[in-house]
DNA sequence: ATTTTTCTACGAAAAAAATCGTAATAAAAC
DNA sequence: GTTTTATTACGATTTTTTTCGTAGAAAAAT
């Protein structure tokens, strides 16, 4: 199918994947591992789980397998902002980006490239 | 503790009371079932452990209980959206609201509505 | 050619969340 | 004063997700 959400265990592997495909288990693994602590088997088991849902698929090198993603990740996060969006801010974009932007943690550098996307959005609408 | 994230069907719950508080879990439970089916004891149990957490407060009134929130809404959609905004745009503000607005569902309202917010926040700002 | 390492597959356990049934009780309705 | 209704509490079950142990097999190292 691919087309459900991933959990947030998941999405951390998409993320991984979505900056350099394909890659193996073990690369995958390494990554994770930067951030927090996990057993190897269980990186394994949710990329098997992955596939099996058709989330990753894959491809025998060697004794390995290369795991590549399904979805695209502007498609999944489309679906993930949608429904976060939805339960989280009942709906309304701009209260989202209100409080996006009230966030100390928004840089001043991505306020200036949300005006500029803004201001280019115009501009293709004019 | 009360600082921790909800669960989806927690924020449910929550996006019901922040609109309008004190209330009952049968009158939450009516607002739920209006969107999806759901036992009336389940509702019971999350608002029960909802309380147990410390998310909720009740107050008894005659033979019920009357819920209130004990976080507020801006605070938790900030701490939700912090998490989400790493999770799926791994931190970038700017990547996040490009894909809101280039979302179809964005109305035109919302657009404007964005717009406003951030002209307003350069007028602060200068 | 053994030993060690690297991977996979499988299954099971643990944890978290959601769901619901049943029983108890108090209030309301009759 | 019984019966019905509303509500809670509690516990159990189900579902989903995460986690990991163990066994087996291929490859690499010795």
């Amino acid at each position: 199918m691919s087309n459900q959400t991933p959990t947030a265990s998941e999405l951390e592997i998409l993320s991984i994947l979505w900056e350099k495909q394909p890659q193996t288990v073990k690369e995958i693994h390494e990554r994770l591992t930067e951030t927090k602590e996990v057993g190897y088997t269980t990186t394994l088991k949710i990329m098997q789980n992955m596939h099996a849902k058709g989330l990753l698929s894959r491809e025998l090198n060697g004794k390995s397998h290369l795991y590549k993603t399904v979805i695209k990740k502007e498609e999944t996060r489309s679906r993930l902002l949608d429904r976060f969006l939805e339960s989280a801010f009942s709906g309304s974009a701009s209260s989202l980006v209100m409080q996006l932007l009230g966030n100390k943690k928004t840089s001043k550098q991505e306020l200036d490239e949300i005006k500029r996307i803004i201001d280019q959005m115009e501009n293709e609408s004019n």
